[in-house]
DNA sequence: GTATATACCTTGTAACGCAAGATATAATGC
DNA sequence: GCATTATATCTTGCGTTACAAGGTATATAC
């Protein structure tokens, strides 16, 4: 399987690296909030829906984090595919945490956007 | 001089935390782009404009990174202050560099907010 | 003379993303 | 039969980053 670097190494693509991944989680939580969606499924999803590139090195790590903490559920599901999938799913606490998440998003997205507008940069 | 750790340990705690990060160099950068400040005066203003904490640890090795590659200039001014202070500005190249930042953040943002959009948590 | 305030810088560590590679199964091509 | 391709998940090792902690230096206050 053909991989490509996600991005180069100037200083505005790692900045634009580093952003990506702050939202990276919030992301994954999203889309699995409305509907269960295994591994690739989500990956696929972010990149059609918003063009967010994800890898498999980054989001099973992540799904695992995400699982053990408790915020989302993982449940295998065979027989119906060719290969076995690992649905995750968002739990209520899980549900919670998303919420507080979408708080915090909002409330910094206002502070960035703030700050640009101080810039004189609207 | 007293710190205080930035975040506890709570997943959510940690993921605010990340999140802060990736704002963090166009945060800096917005800072000095309409008047040039040094470093603890970055600090202050990001605190109180915008809640920001940053701390000296993360912003002077910032700085320099910046301005190793250009993207911020700095010059020393003393004499009219008990204590020198290295004033850090924007250079042409970090002016061309911050539109493309701002360009990229609110392409960003939209696309988080696409996300809770479909997510239907608008 | 010792504390406090202001200023900058450096070191050591922990965490994170992720490219690369491993594993497994089913379908397709020769 | 056997190699290839496609789908699916998981793991390892590396490089980067933020940052707490600690260091240096100078001026003022008591």
């Amino acid at each position: 399987m053909k991989k490509k670097p996600i991005e180069a190494d100037n200083p505005l693509d790692k900045w634009r690296e580093q952003l990506r991944r702050g939202g990276l989680e919030l992301a994954i939580l999203l889309s699995v909030s409305t509907t269960p969606r295994y591994g690739l499924e989500i990956i696929r999803y972010l990149q059609e829906s918003t063009d967010l590139v994800v890898t498999e090195g980054t989001i099973y790590p992540i799904l695992g984090r995400l699982t053990r903490s408790g915020v989302v559920e993982a449940e295998w599901v065979s027989g119906e595919t060719p290969h076995p999938r690992k649905y995750y799913r968002l739990s209520n606490q899980g549900r919670r945490s998303l919420d507080e998440m979408l708080d915090h998003w909002n409330s910094y997205r206002n502070k960035i956007d703030h700050l640009v507008e101080a810039a004189g940069r609207i």
